[in-house]
DNA sequence: GCTTATTCATACCGCTTAGTATGTAACAGT
DNA sequence: ACTGTTACATACTAAGCGGTATGAATAAGC
């Protein structure tokens, strides 16, 4: 049965989510039109309809599939009421978890797509770096909440530099992805992230008041 | 007036500096042969004859650019007959120097080349990704190295896994280039290398035997 | 029921791409 | 001085790229 109903934001959907996985491994540039629309079984006429360009479909991955996902995989985990520092440890531990289900054992080899898009675009495209830098902000702000808190509650050290220590995490969380997605080797990718997250757990246990 | 000498060594240099250059900035794939003999002032002819494609020459920027460079900057400093602990500190403060240096300020703001090709091209060649992956191990080992010295002295814990300890340090080192390289700002950029190197450096501390 | 706007499909365009084929000048060996 | 090899320069090709122009079918508004 042809599709005679139309369906314009499940096809703006569709055409999201192929974009988001064809430049999840490609990257934008080795990202190819054609590509996107063979994968989704789209034509031309309906991609450059709902997306004038290219970068303007980049621009709507990083907005509306990348941060969100983001903020689902590293943000909302932190909501716990624990001890903020046992939450953190605790958001290292089940991060990893979110990553598989949330980009399945294939996406895990392709690395964090925030950093791609981030490694590759920030030095070219204006519109992308400030797209990853707010995505980046917000994650940072995030720990740096949860260390401020700490503070507040006399659990962490009051010497402590939330940003800076909120900056650090997530340079060593996104450095042990990319180095994982190197190996392109489940185990030790799976390997990589534990042994950081372990590394960071031990650091944390450090920013305890004594 | 017109070069009518050839100096075919100096030619297959320019090539590869060029392209090292020009894949640093734009990635493998975003680069183009044109770009490359434009800067260089050669022609096709010069370049597919020394090298006989866009990959191969990829292999060998890595091999005798982005290999050596990484020796450079983060091993070379390790030779140092300092407590173990202190050299890795040490060499967590000079190579910020050293990479300014290597790579000038703008190429600060590129990044680490060898995170770049890794993170682009890990899932999409073989062969650069073996080449990646060799340079890392590489790094990894001679850091590795320089722990296992310190549990012989009896100066680092000996429960410490030196590979794994290594990984972390890597991982925290690079997740702090590709942070920076993010904001696309010098200041900002240092700082974020010197906060990461500090609390590395904190880190290592911890290492030390009671 | 008629009109207008939306949502696509098809065909096309100019440009760039990596790579090749061919020819020629420079060098090395003898 | 002659010969063969190396080192290029020039011109070209086929394919793929992002993007556009046009038109038709569908849906929405009145």
């Amino acid at each position: 049965m042809n599709k005679r109903t139309r369906n314009p934001k499940a096809t703006k959907q569709a055409l999201l989510e192929a974009a988001f996985e064809e430049m999840h491994k490609h990257g934008f540039q080795g990202t190819s039109i054609s590509q996107i629309l063979l994968r989704t079984g789209m034509t031309k006429g309906a991609l450059f309809h709902h997306y004038p360009s290219k970068l303007a479909l980049a621009y709507a991955v990083l907005d509306e599939i990348v941060e969100p996902m983001i903020v689902e995989i590293w943000l909302i985990p932190l909501d716990s009421r624990d001890d903020p520092i046992v939450a953190l440890q605790m958001m290292l531990r089940s991060s990893v978890k979110r990553m598989t289900d949330q980009l399945g054992r294939n996406g895990l080899l392709l690395g964090c797509p925030l950093n791609h898009f981030a490694q590759e675009m920030s030095p070219l495209d204006e519109g992308i770096r400030t797209r990853c830098n707010r995505i980046f902000s917000r994650w940072q702000s995030g720990i740096a909440g949860v260390l401020l808190d700490g503070i507040d509650e006399g659990v962490v050290r009051s010497d402590v530099d939330a940003e800076n220590t909120a900056m650090f995490l997530i340079a060593s969380i996104e450095g042990a992805i990319s180095m994982g997605k190197q190996t392109q080797r489940l185990a030790r990718c799976l390997e990589m992230l534990q042994g950081c997250a372990e590394h960071l757990s031990l650091y944390l246990e450090g920013l305890r008041k004594a």
